[in-house]
DNA sequence: TATACTACTTCAATCGATTGAAATGTTCAC
DNA sequence: GTGAACATTTCAATCGATTGAAGTAGTATA
């Protein structure tokens, strides 16, 4: 097996991997990625989450109640600017999924540990050369976009 | 930087770069998942996708007719079993991927050089036990689907 | 304080994809 | 050869998500 044939398997694992847990708590695939966002950049007002997503603002209200109504994220008025609807993630309202990660984590660690310090640095370089050079190639597909 | 952040910031890479290309080829998520199937598993019978896709075989006639219509796959009849239709991927007519694919592989092949016949080693060592990993807890997820 | 602008929501219309039932053509078992 | 089972297609009905226009509430400018 070559490595662009491994590399392929490996990003195949990673998108069912990523489906598999949208499908576990109940969400789409754009509800999935805002969820994500909202996760990890902290709490979005709703147009910064429409710009991100490229949907209109009218979806993401939808959107929002949806995923509000699941339990995964609160509306909460910005008072700084009460025009503004802040989402923020409501965190362990995801059902077991905390176990689901924390069993990946402990896989990983049972086949990590194995490898030194100097082997650990390799892995690490190669991972973020690859997100580089990921980032990098969906720029280009995305300014290509209109061709 | 933890592992774990990495690792994620990694995998939302890869998502990322997968949406790209199904934009790219105009495809939505399930028709480019379809047209992965076709293009890496050979020429398969539409029952085969409809299993594979969990959708139903009507759905499946409508997906092969947008991916035929846009030039991505062929049907043909099985010549064993003649109410069968055999989809095959029309390679060669996908539009500048393959520039896509030549560019990839070549930014992936100039941090790759750097590294030596061992540390190649610990890389390929690394992704197959992730690939692994992600594999089980992919079914984990799935057979929990029912809960 | 009046006016324009911004952020979000509501609602009806629409879109793309999927379902399920019925139809067609084919193979298998007897 | 007849009848049951199978693979795919067709078609109408439906579903979930998105759009765009209009409405509400809050902020900024002058």
């Amino acid at each position: 097996m070559d490595g662009a044939e491994l590399g392929w398997e490996f990003s195949t694992a990673v998108v069912l991997f990523h489906e598999a847990i949208a499908r576990r708590l109940g969400l789409n695939a754009v509800d999935h990625k805002a969820l994500g966002l909202i996760t990890r950049n902290g709490p979005l007002p709703a147009g910064a989450l429409a710009t991100e997503l490229g949907i209109g603002a009218s979806a993401i209200t939808a959107l929002v109640d949806r995923l509000e109504r699941a339990g995964y994220v609160r509306r909460t008025h910005d008072p700084d600017d009460r025009r503004r609807v802040l989402i923020s993630a409501d965190t362990g309202r995801v059902p077991d999924l905390g176990g689901i990660f924390a069993d990946l984590g402990h896989e990983m660690a049972a086949f990590m540990g194995k490898y030194d310090q100097r082997e650990l640095a390799v892995i690490v370089d190669y991972i973020t050369n690859t997100i580089a050079v990921l980032k990098a190639q969906t720029a280009r597909l995305a300014s290509a976009e209109d061709h």
